[in-house]
DNA sequence: GACGAAACGGCGGGACCCGCCGTTTCTACC
DNA sequence: GGTAGAAACGGCGGGTCCCGCCGTTTCGTC
């Protein structure tokens, strides 16, 4: 009954996320695994047997934020503006990334996973729960048809990785979110 | 005459420089600094001592490119439509962070680099090079006054990091690079 | 209560980055 | 052209990290 997994497993699980919580919110994605063994007081081959990657670490930290974001997603689906909407949702995936660190990393797509199924969940779930708020935005036509959540994402990644290290991270990541919703350099 | 360096000491930079070239290239800007030593056929300490940090190498590795990114700025300043001068010079830094791994990371802020005067050689070069550039873009109506040069560069260093590991990175950035030229979703 | 399997964690290996320090090698000066 | 001093070198040890192995403990079931 226990789920096909030993009490003492799923103790530790929840153990070691707790304290991988706490060490990847103090030093990033790239926290050290041995820290948070010693932290969580289990030996370092235990944070791997149940975490194999640093992703499925950060995966699995970042679970609860991407949930959340998925649920807001499907909220603003058909309510008011689509353009406002789905800009609204955007602008809450950048300060998600910023105020949480290593949700961005968790983010990345990462090629060299040998899987190539399931290679990225977090980005799977946020595409699915988004995709009817794009399509609408699409419709309506405030954003290009061929833009697709995936493009987004990589974006506000990619901004918020590079923005990561500055003084005032979250405002520039904000300010440069707004310049890439904008344009650039727009043709009129 | 040794420009107050020892003979060695530059064939030894030079050495150190062409090998680390080789590295990036192969592996990326997380390159073996050892195995760069390696290589060269001089002791670790070495490569340290020329290239204190990781971040100096890839400056040094990254320098001809960057020269030549801002010969091109010039070039292009005053050249044909402010817009189209600016955004073929923005389309070419994308081009060039794409091929040349490890350009990416060299122009990325550090802001732990506990060095507040010449934190980036790389990106501020840049942004001389392109300050002209943009301003008369800006002057035209073709970007917001508000704009910087390294508004512009962390942008498109964000967009590189971000779709590095994808299969088809370079497709893939130079079409998240359009997206945010055009907008996300501009205002008509 | 005992047996089998699942889970654990310590150990050794390999790679890396870093600082120290005795030794080599160059260069400037005599 | 030889030598003294400084500059540069590179090997060594330490610390951290990630990884795989494998004997041991602990849990769940019969």
């Amino acid at each position: 009954m226990p789920d096909h997994q030993r009490a003492d497993a799923r103790r530790n699980y929840a153990r070691i996320l707790a304290v991988a919580e706490d060490e990847v919110a103090a030093n990033g994605a790239a926290a050290s695994l041995e820290q948070i063994a010693r932290v969580a007081g289990v030996g370092s081959a235990t944070v791997r047997r149940h975490f194999p990657t640093r992703r499925a670490l950060l995966e699995a930290v970042s679970r609860q934020r991407i949930e959340a974001l998925s649920v807001r997603a499907r909220e603003l689906t058909g309510r008011g503006d689509s353009r406002d909407a789905l800009l609204e949702w955007l602008g809450e995936v950048v300060a998600y990334c910023v105020s949480a660190r290593g949700l961005a990393a968790a983010l990345t797509y990462d090629g060299a996973g040998s899987d190539p199924v399931h290679d990225n969940a977090c980005s799977a779930a946020l595409e699915e729960a988004a995709g009817p708020l794009l399509q609408r935005a699409a419709r309506d036509g405030a954003v290009a048809t061929s833009v697709t959540v995936a493009d987004l994402i990589t974006l506000i990644v990619g901004i918020v990785l590079a923005t990561e290290h500055h003084p005032d991270h979250a405002v520039r990541a904000d300010r440069l979110f707004r310049l890439a919703v904008a344009g650039l350099s727009p043709r009129r």
